[in-house]
DNA sequence: GACGATACCAAGCAAGCGCTTGGTTTGTAA
DNA sequence: TTACAAACCAAGCGCTTGCTTGGTATCGTC
């Protein structure tokens, strides 16, 4: 199953919008203006200016400004999940997913949601605590599929470190990749990217 | 030498200003609102109520509120290299020496500069770009001490990812600490988290 | 003890902010 | 063609923002 087919059932399914419609093509420039300038520096008629329309029609589609953040890192992470879900069932052995994981995260962040994965990080106390909650639980699965084959892994030996502390010290070190890496640069592949990051946690390319 | 005769030194200099002043009192103030409640939402009266000042008072110190969000982290990354240049010059094999720089600087970002650490990496684009330039310059000092000693390791054969990338997973890694980790909540020491991060590198703990 | 510099206050200005309002256009289906 | 809802516009309200202004304490220094 591709990117590109998950992203259809979940638009089938009416759990992230059609980038096509009026409303995802909305979060699409939010989410990039919210990277670039910053959620409290990006105004309400910066959105509306990004999609030609007037700041006040905005309120027809989102209740708030703040809605639009929240909408944002929602789809953003419900289409995550369901693309780590699908790396990991595809690989074979645990050392395979976890570098199928690693792999699927790099090209989250710094792929077509890349934008999206930069304001989930670097917005999030931008969301009111309430907002915040409600999307923690949602990254609640997206987690636990990484324990999972931590875990595992430990458990066999492969990995010196505590699961949990190994999945918070990826979440950082990938996350972070947005503020340098740049392949159309030139320089690392994705691949060789995600070579390097098994190589700092000990596992040799040749896999 | 220890943190406090670092300190002392760099106030002697009139490098970092002192806590107990005018300034230094403001800034430290100012890191703490603008960690919690992010650069933008942080006013020029929220920062005056903080020292106990009326808001115009504060553009006698500072030309600008951005001034002093480039002041705090000048005097951050200034005060954090000497400790850092302290740490290596102490430590003696290479593997201690990186030990060393992992342990210290989990204790600035977790520790009594937290607040400013954390303004250092989230509060980044806040800073014009002029601005970002300059406290860019001051960072290669702080950055070449890591490729030292990771250049040294991977030469070694104990170290098997390109030292460049594992600096940078490792600013990710540790700075995405101060999201997740409270030791005063019980759990791990900062000994047993440098211990896992350097677990994580394949260096194991017995050192 | 007069003087200048430093630190501060009280008041407010101009601009920009999120959001509301009342009304018009556009799309859809009978 | 009519009816109705969804999508949008033009205008602006009330408030907050960073910063300025003119004046007043407080201080060390000669």
């Amino acid at each position: 199953m591709s990117q590109s087919d998950i992203l259809k059932a979940l638009i089938a399914e009416n759990l992230v919008s059609d980038p096509k419609g009026a409303r995802g093509r909305l979060l699409q420039e939010a989410a990039r203006l919210f990277r670039d300038k910053g959620y409290e520096r990006t105004t309400v008629r910066d959105l509306a200016a990004a999609v030609g329309i007037q700041s006040g029609s905005l309120f027809h589609h989102f209740r708030t400004k703040e809605d639009i953040l929240k909408a944002v890192m929602v789809e953003t992470i419900r289409l995550n999940t369901a693309i780590m879900q699908a790396a990991v069932d595809e690989a074979g052995t645990p050392e395979q997913k976890l570098r199928a994981l690693v792999r699927a995260e790099l090209e989250s962040i710094n792929g077509q949601t890349g934008e999206a994965m930069a304001v989930l990080v670097f917005e999030w106390r931008s969301l009111s605590e309430d907002s915040q909650a409600d999307v923690l639980a949602l990254r609640e699965i997206y987690e636990a599929l990484w324990l999972d084959v931590l875990g595992t892994l430990k458990a066999e030996g492969a990995l010196l470190a505590e699961p949990f502390v190994v999945r918070r010290m990826l979440t950082g070190a990938l996350s972070w990749t947005v503020t340098w890496y740049h392949p159309e640069r030139g320089g690392l592949t994705l691949d060789g990217l995600t070579d390097q990051v098994m190589a700092m946690l000990g596992f040799s390319p040749a896999n």
